[in-house]
DNA sequence: CTGGGGATGGGGCCC
DNA sequence: GGGGCCCCATCCCCA
């Protein structure tokens, strides 16, 4: 979507991967003059842009403007797994890299947040419902590392909870408990209302749900 | 050793 | 064509 036809012909170059300005210094080449013209500042050490506030020089319009950042204390950039604030993009990059990426590895879970900057960022994604973690298979998000980890082996086929007694197995270890009890005959949940028995939670709150609405609306 | 601050410089888009 | 602006990685520095 180029307005202008010299646009699209410069970006074209990014394609046909065409350079044809040369420096004539270090002979590395450029996809436009601007480039070359931006680039030859780091040979000739020309500094055009002042700061007004303190000495420091800069050779370019934006690193002048990142500069002035220091001066402000504005910091534009924020971390949206745990909202830390930077003054360069690069900067929250940079953290979101050394901090974040083994919290989205799949051997990172919710069982072993230990340290502060973890619990924070727990605690953000539960309250504002963030899903950062995102299967690449079907795309579906997940807010903990863990939950994704138990769902691809939806896709993978892997069921590593194997039920001793029967061929069943299970992609995680709730689900081969509760089916132990099938085995077990174990009615661990009674309704407090009735006093009838049941082998799954969520069975016990869907009866008093049904059976008992009257009586827990009152 | 870790992690943020700040500078540098290349890529690309847009006017 | 020139230049502003944003993207980003990388570097050095420092607590």
């Amino acid at each position: 979507l180029f307005t202008r036809s010299a646009d699209l012909k410069v970006h074209h170059r990014v394609h046909t991967n065409e350079r044809p300005f040369e420096c004539h210094i270090c002979s590395k080449r450029f996809t436009s003059s601007g480039d070359l013209k931006r680039h030859t500042r780091t040979h000739t050490g020309e500094r055009p842009y002042q700061c007004q506030l303190c000495p420091s020089a800069f050779a370019r319009s934006d690193d002048l403007k990142s500069h002035l950042r220091t001066h402000t204390g504005e910091t534009p950039f924020e971390c949206n797994l745990c909202g830390k604030q930077f003054t360069q993009s690069s900067s929250m990059l940079k953290h979101k890299r050394r901090i974040h990426d083994h919290q989205m590895s799949p051997q990172f879970c919710k069982k072993q947040f230990k340290w502060i900057t973890s619990l924070k960022m727990h605690s953000r994604i539960i309250h504002t419902n963030e899903r950062p973690f995102k299967c690449d298979i079907c795309s579906k998000r997940f807010s903990q590392a863990c939950d994704l980890k138990t769902h691809t082996r939806i896709h993978t086929g892997d069921r590593p909870y194997q039920c001793q007694q029967c061929p069943s197995a299970f992609v995680e270890s709730g689900a081969l408990k509760k089916h132990l009890r099938s085995h077990t005959g174990e009615t661990p949940f009674q309704c407090d209302l009735c006093g009838k028995q049941f082998t799954d939670s969520s069975n016990m709150s869907r009866h008093k749900k049904t059976i008992h609405a009257q009586e827990t609306s009152l």
